[in-house]
DNA sequence: CGACCGATCGTCT
DNA sequence: GACGATCGGTCGA
């Protein structure tokens, strides 16, 4: 009798090398093609990423961080990386950030889209959204509620088992990415035009409009 | 399809 | 007291 495969046994978690790179570009880049995995008692789900920003700390006038702005809630940027930064925006929505460098350099991976993978049903309940399409995953907002992350899980270590990120051998080359500048961040001046922003290339969760 | 607008509240001034 | 690293609905062309 054939065992049921179980795909998320190929899946590595990623390290906190990874994580602790200098360069949050790159690491943004990387982030492309990698899983998203949040596991709340037992219940897993989990999407591949699709749409990453980065904030480039201290010098960056987009980030939260801009000028070295040290507060209660941008703390968690201040870590050594490899945990989540979560926050609350418009009062609504919950995003989720991926902290990168070494302690007290505060970078920052916004993660805009995943692609669900695991727990599609899950996802679904927790959206209140009554069949997949894509805006189950579609723009930073949705990941975090498709996923079940709110700002109580800022801070958390990503190299636990509650979020955590992993890669499964699924690789995107260069070809099949573009950056672009990044979406709502206006006000920051000559910032704003920043190449910060990576998308998979012909992929239909990539935020901004539906076709 | 694009432009606009209301929701909703923690955070910072 | 003002304002978001957003979203989804509505309205008009």
């Amino acid at each position: 009798m054939r065992m049921k495969e179980n795909k998320s046994l190929h899946w590595k978690k990623l390290s906190s090398d990874f994580y602790n790179r200098k360069n949050v570009v790159a690491v943004a880049k990387e982030l492309l093609g990698k899983i998203l995995v949040t596991k709340f008692d037992g219940i897993i789900t989990a999407g591949r990423i699709i749409e990453t920003e980065a904030y480039n700390g201290v010098i960056d006038k987009a980030s939260h961080a801009f000028g070295g702005r040290r507060t209660d809630r941008t703390e968690v940027m201040y870590c050594s990386g490899g945990v989540a930064y979560v926050y609350l925006c418009y009062g609504i929505h919950h995003l989720f950030n991926v902290v990168t460098n070494g302690k007290d350099i505060p970078h920052a991976i916004l993660i805009r889209a995943i692609k669900p993978m695991v727990g599609i049903d899950v996802m679904l309940k927790r959206t209140k959204k009554k069949k997949l399409d894509l805006t189950l995953t579609k723009g930073p907002g949705n990941v975090a509620k498709a996923l079940g992350i709110n700002t109580k899980h800022s801070g958390i270590n990503l190299l636990e088992d509650v979020i955590f990120i992993a890669e499964d051998g699924f690789i995107i080359k260069k070809k099949d990415y573009l950056a672009t500048a990044r979406i709502g961040v206006e006000y920051s001046g000559e910032d704003a035009l920043l190449p910060y922003r990576f998308i998979v290339k012909n992929n239909p969760y990539v935020s901004g409009k539906l076709k």
